[in-house]
DNA sequence: CATATAATATATCATATTGATATATTGAAG
DNA sequence: CTTCAATATATCAATATGATATATTATATG
């Protein structure tokens, strides 16, 4: 065991919810996941017919009503499977933040371009902050229709309030820079 | 341009740091740089031959001092490589929690689960958070010996920011989680 | 009404990276 | 004088990214 495939078991998971193409998989990842979790179409297209060859989920070819639709389902098995998943201690959480990374090789560049890494940052935090807010809003408003929602809104929270800290660290952060200028 | 590999700009600013032996430069990525990024000995030793064999580090022997030690430095084409992928924007910035991962398909797992995966989470960055605020401590103390350490402490005010924010969301949603219960 | 454009949809592949493991030496503790 | 932890380099299968190709359908615009 603990040898799931990360992408197997996000498929898994978004698939215990609803059944979905592989493109409506990849747009999930890059709005409700995105801010702690991505995958590219490079990984979620080949794990696709894996899953299938292993009877994890099943295809349907949803062609009937348009174009060359491929519909996933997740069985039993697969059901099984991420819950065997669920259970195991989460095994890494990691950042991979570029701006931090040549922020703190800043002492090669000067506090000109320090402070545009900061600013670019903040300035990609503040577009996103709105869509996390909005969530959050009908979640919130939607909180008893469904056991998911619940669950979605602790990951929307996290968010917020990381991004909000985020946002004030940019500004102490610019301030610091800046005051070291004058 | 644009194309350079991730670990070979770690590596460089690494080393525009100070002389390292690859061993060196996976601890300083697992200490001072963990929080926001990661690299395995798989990427960085084949990563170290390959920036000797472009000229942008040189490698020299230790063994004169002891055993087979091999130390490099960044050469004045590495340090142009490195300014260069600098003066470029940030091209991504992303999380992967597995724990909010496992969070999001709580609804699959039931609340006890959901709970133990929080608990974990906030134990970790507990045991983490002392680390960077005695780092600070002491960057704030030789803030004006170097260049670098203003840098350095960006990033570690960062992290502690962050953390202290985790552990503001964990004390939430485990009482939301809770509350449920009882 | 024609057509340009955006969104939907699947797919592939070279390149990059991880995670696990193997091997050996050195330093410190008991 | 031996065991254990730390230092040190290295490899490789498995995994994932990022870029790109291709085609269809829906929508907007002159």
């Amino acid at each position: 065991m603990a040898n799931e495939k990360k992408i197997d078991c996000v498929i898994l998971g978004l698939l215990s919810h609803e059944e979905l193409t592989g493109y409506e998989i990849k747009k999930r990842m890059d709005t409700a996941l995105s801010y702690f979790w991505n995958a590219s179409y490079g990984s979620i297209y080949p794990a696709l017919s894996d899953l299938v060859d292993r009877g994890l989920a099943v295809r349907r070819d949803g062609a009937a009503s348009r174009r060359n639709k491929l519909i996933y389902t997740i069985t039993e098995d697969g059901r099984n499977y991420l819950k065997n998943w669920l259970a195991q201690p989460a095994s890494k959480d990691e950042l991979r933040y570029e701006t931090l990374l040549k922020l703190f090789f800043g002492a090669e560049q000067g506090e000109e371009q320090a402070l545009s890494h900061i600013e670019a940052f903040e300035a990609k935090i503040k577009k996103e902050l709105p869509y996390l807010l909005s969530a959050e809003q009908i979640l919130k408003e939607h909180q008893n229709d469904a056991d998911a929602h619940k669950y979605y809104l602790l990951t929307v929270s996290f968010g917020i309030k990381t991004y909000h800290t985020y946002l004030e660290w940019c500004a102490e952060a610019k301030q610091l820079l800046s005051a070291r200028r004058g």
